[in-house]
RNA sequence: UGACCCAUGGUGUAAUGGUAACACAGCAGAUUUUGGUUCUGUUAUUCUAGGUUCGAGUCCUGGUGGGUCAACCA
């Protein structure tokens, strides 16, 4: 039996497009290079692509560059590997600088059309003229200049002949519109500047809704997608390609993601970098790709949570656990399970003989049987994680306490005896017996314990540094504040924690990227920075605790 | 106060005029050498008032609430 799959709403349009008679898709990634991608471009990656793929149609990267003062090379070579790293090809790579010439040649057609006309105002003119949302605006005394001259004026703007600011072209629309962008927007303005890829060729650069839509239409862009916030500009990406007569790209609209506890525009992403709130663009606690990359997040994972959070038109603010999820659920299956104690505690087996030790297989995943097994080395003074004990513990603590009973994970059980404690009366070590007849799940007398925890050899033990992250800012909104206030007052101050952990010794050799589970601990990744023999790992998620839920209740 | 967009459990997303469902979160239990994983069960939903219809989450009208738009940004 199939079951009918679910479409979202962008699939229905293509699918109503296919059945009367439109099957090519053609869809576009359209950044402009002058950030970072973040998460929330990761969703309209995955859309564009993924829709292209599903209706085997094509898909092109087209750099948005029209203002050469925000845009550099920086951002299109990240932007380029991004995508890449996220499991996708363009078939095209594009740049509406690539246009810039059509363009121009459209904007004379529309001049001579007597659509468009050179305004001389200055930028404050135009902006008290334009009205308010309930006002309408006024004509520019210039708005009925001859085709002639307007040709005249706008060969001299490219020319070089005027200073930014000086002059302008603009549609000639109605500056009493309803709709604030149809009033005789901005075509073209002077700035004398040097673009990224056109140098000084020119002085005069497109307005975006001049841009895209003629670019959608140059590319044969089918469906045109992008997020809410253009829905307004949607009359004039339209009125552009019908008073041009060109191929009719259409726009659709889709919500833009939202999650909880950060921060999504690129203003404060930038922010964040250049006030130094954060170490990069990369910085593990960031949103963005980059960041969540080097945080140990994998491809699949945003895949799947794009996929997840699917997509409609009603404003979202996704739960950050979500995306969690979606990678622990990928993590799970794939990653190697190690041993490392985050806060050590030694404990001494005063029944296990000095200088000996042993070698004890463990397995690298219990989700993979193919992932094998690996020989750890057991001795007698281990490490535990300082909470795995507690000398009065609460109802339904399993772990260890004085004269209890744990399992160390793959090996034997273990009682406590004694804690020894220092000068100040904090634990020092503890001191505890094993069963030698305890190995592979057994005891010398069929009893049975709950608890299991994680070790390491403190002989064998490598000493390696471990970021623990935890959300960049403490209110789910951290854009909502009260007057007065900023973004950043919501920082979490603990976002950042660094630990010197005791791991077991494979881990010294780890190679930066490579992803382990730390039993118990959570998932980690071999940092960027990080180098065979000195290795830096990054918290990329907990598991989920249900312990730390019981633990609150008491 | 203008135009446009939106409104379904806590959070998202479906239901295409005919039994309101799925995922995450929550809760309860089973399994488990990770308090992980897996499995089972379970709580909880159509903004509001009218109208059309045998029948409305869906269509229509009004209201309410949220969002977008007044950069020579994209």
């Amino acid at each position: 039996m199939e079951t009918p799959e679910k479409l979202n709403f962008l699939e229905e349009i293509i699918e109503d497009s296919i059945r009367s008679g439109q099957p090519r898709v053609h869809t576009r990634f359209p950044p402009e290079p002058n950030g970072y991608l973040h998460i929330g471009h990761a969703k309209s990656i995955c859309l564009n692509f993924g829709l292209a793929r599903k209706y085997n149609g094509k898909c092109n990267l087209r750099f948005d560059d029209t203002n050469p003062v925000k845009e550099d090379v920086e951002y299109v070579d990240s932007i380029k590997e991004d995508i890449q790293w996220l499991g996708f090809q363009w078939d095209g790579e594009y740049y509406a600088s690539d246009y810039f010439d059509q363009l121009y040649d459209w904007a004379v057609e529309l001049i001579r059309k007597g659509k468009a006309y050179v305004d001389d105002q200055s930028q404050e003119e135009i902006r008290t003229t334009r009205g308010t949302v309930t006002q309408a605006g006024t004509n520019s005394p210039w708005r009925d200049r001859s085709v002639e001259e307007n040709l005249d004026l706008f060969a001299r703007m490219r020319a070089g002949e005027f200073k930014e600011g000086e002059k302008v072209l603009r549609a000639k629309i109605d500056m009493a519109h309803p709709n604030m962008l149809m009033r005789d927007p901005l075509m073209y303005r002077i700035i004398h500047a040097s673009h990224h890829r056109t140098g000084d060729r020119w002085c005069i650069y497109p307005m975006y809704d001049y841009a895209h839509g003629e670019s959608d239409s140059i590319e044969r862009i089918t469906h045109s997608i992008c997020t809410l916030e253009f829905d307004v500009h949607r009359p004039l990406y339209d009125w552009f390609i019908n008073e041009l007569g060109i191929f009719p790209s259409h726009q659709y609209e889709f919500a833009r993601l939202n999650i909880n506890y950060t921060v999504m525009s690129k203003r404060k992403l930038l922010q964040l970098v250049q006030q130094g709130y954060v170490s990069g663009w990369d910085d593990p606690r960031m949103p963005t790709i980059c960041g969540l990359r080097r945080r140990g997040y994998t491809p699949s994972s945003i895949r799947l949570f794009a996929e997840k959070v699917g997509v409609a038109k009603r404003d979202n603010i996704i739960d950050l656990g979500l995306l969690e999820w979606c990678l622990r659920e990928d993590l799970n299956k794939t990653a190697l399970r190690r041993m490392a104690v985050l806060n050590p505690l030694k404990v001494v087996i005063t029944n296990f003989p000095e200088g000996q030790t042993e070698w004890i297989e463990c397995v690298n995943n219990p989700e993979d049987p193919e992932a094998g097994t690996r020989q750890v080395p057991f001795s007698r003074e281990v490490y535990i994680e300082q909470e795995d004990f507690m000398e009065e513990p609460p109802k339904k603590f399993f772990r260890l306490a004085p004269g209890g009973e744990v399992r160390l994970r793959y090996g034997y059980l273990i009682k406590c005896n004694e804690v020894v404690k220092d000068a100040d009366g904090r634990i020092a070590e503890l001191r505890c017996t094993y069963d030698p007849q305890s190995a592979h799940g057994e005891s010398s007398d069929g009893r049975k314990v709950k608890g299991i925890i994680h070790w390491v050899s403190a002989p064998h033990a490598a000493e390696v540094e471990v970021r623990l992250f935890d959300r960049l800012f403490a209110a789910e909104a951290p854009d909502e504040t009260p007057e007065g206030g900023t973004f950043l007052d919501n920082l979490n101050p603990d976002s950042l924690k660094v630990v010197r952990a005791q791991a077991e010794p494979s881990l010294a050799e780890a190679a930066a990227g490579q992803r382990f589970q730390f039993e118990r601990m959570g998932y980690f990744c071999a940092d960027l920075d990080s180098q065979p023999g000195k290795p830096l790992f990054n918290r990329t998620t907990t598991l989920k605790d249900s312990w730390a839920k019981i633990a609150d209740k008491n």
